[in-house]
DNA sequence: ATATATACATTCATTGGTGTATGTATAACG
DNA sequence: CGTTATACATACACCAATGAATGTATATAT
């Protein structure tokens, strides 16, 4: 066949990608093939291997597509230093914002959770969300410690764990919603319970607890 | 080869599931072929087809030998309307304390979490964890409910999104856990977060926000 | 205008994995 | 004690998918 202009060729990558990323939520990422993907977008395996190296590298480029707005969305790690709790807050929002509303970021958001392998090529995925899991915990913790130096919240807070759980409170909606996406709203109860959150923080935020060993556990499991 | 004995064929069968397990998590579930789980376990493909139809059975045989303790951990229907917020603090923290403590357990989530893509043949997987965090919710949720009608909890808390919240908040921090197991305790900030949570919605728990237009959100993340 | 790089399509060889069919030695059973 | 079902091992046919090699028409640069 013609060679294409160049524009015409980017619309082929482009088309190719967007064929990826439905094929890959529908069968799964190892269970449809390049020719499954050439042939959603019109095209042949030959344009697949033209424009990425291999299944891996079209996957990684389906990937930062969609995860490149989100990132941008984070401040950079200097401003997170200045973050105020109001503005660590809309961040939040606005990811569970982008969850709902864009398509795209709830199919990739899918993909990432339920159809792939972390394992051989597609390890270095994993590291990379690991690297992202950890940015935004030093984000909410570097929030945490300034607004304790503000007073905003109490000084025997744990920052640490404080930063944990507030991640694990908003990627565990985000992963409920994906899996069952009718079962509530996600907006509504992530705002509240972002909101509930950071209110608990600064009220009365209760100080780590000790942990109990096995035998107090289970003596009062059976209570 | 000669026949085995039946206890010997039990034994065939466990050692075939532990080297599933093994081999699932290091290459992932697709990426392993029956025959490596055959070799691992120092027998031939042919003893896999003896005991299970096929890989996906093979798979399913492993996850209910890991999950089926940890949903015995789980009350009955009847029971769960009448747990107290006692014990369904402790059940949670069993939960943390089986995911740290039991190697099984922990292979498995991670397995279930990122070496398995849920399509095709194991779509069916899916919904079974689908039924499994309804039925968490629906747990937490009552529970709710029942603490309400002893006024141990305002009447005023909105309990099906406390219940989703309370389900997010623990399979985030597992999720996060699970990745990063070093990054923090999860016993300890697990009952922190859950008693603080807890704490939280019986001193005052904010109603439910009304969720914000997109202009005021961006009026309000702009500031 | 010619040459060259581009953007694919087509073809081919290879392979790893699956399912099934068949072989077989022995436990279990009456 | 003979028979039968069991618990595998072995062998075979088959296919889908990959990666590389090659073909080719046309943008594009000069």
């Amino acid at each position: 066949m013609a060679k294409k202009t160049k524009q015409e060729a980017q619309e082929t990558r482009t088309s190719l990608i967007d064929a990826a990323e439905q094929l890959f939520q529908q069968r799964g990422v190892s269970r449809c093939s390049l020719q499954d993907i050439a042939q959603a977008a019109g095209v042949t395996r030959g344009a697949i291997y033209w424009h990425f190296k291999d299944k891996t590298e079209l996957f990684k480029a389906m990937m930062e597509r969609a995860t490149m707005p989100l990132e941008e969305g984070m401040a950079a790690p200097e401003a997170a230093l200045q973050l105020s709790l109001a503005e660590l807050r809309w961040g939040w929002i606005n990811v569970l914002h982008s969850t709902v509303n864009n398509e795209r970021t709830r199919r990739v958001f899918d993909i990432a959770m339920h159809r792939v392998e972390y394992s051989g090529e597609m390890q270095g995925l994993q590291e990379r969300k690991l690297t992202s899991l950890r940015a935004w915990r030093q984000q909410n913790q570097a929030a945490f410690a300034h607004a304790v130096s503000l007073g905003q919240l109490p000084a025997s807070l744990n920052i640490a764990a404080a930063a944990v759980a507030l991640v694990a409170l908003v990627d565990g909606l985000i992963h409920q919603w994906i899996m069952d996406p009718q079962a509530f709203d996600l907006m509504a109860v992530g705002q509240a319970s972002v909101e509930g959150f950071l209110n608990n923080l600064a009220n009365k935020a209760p100080p780590l607890l000790p942990v109990l060993t096995d035998e107090e556990r289970l003596r009062l499991s059976r209570a």
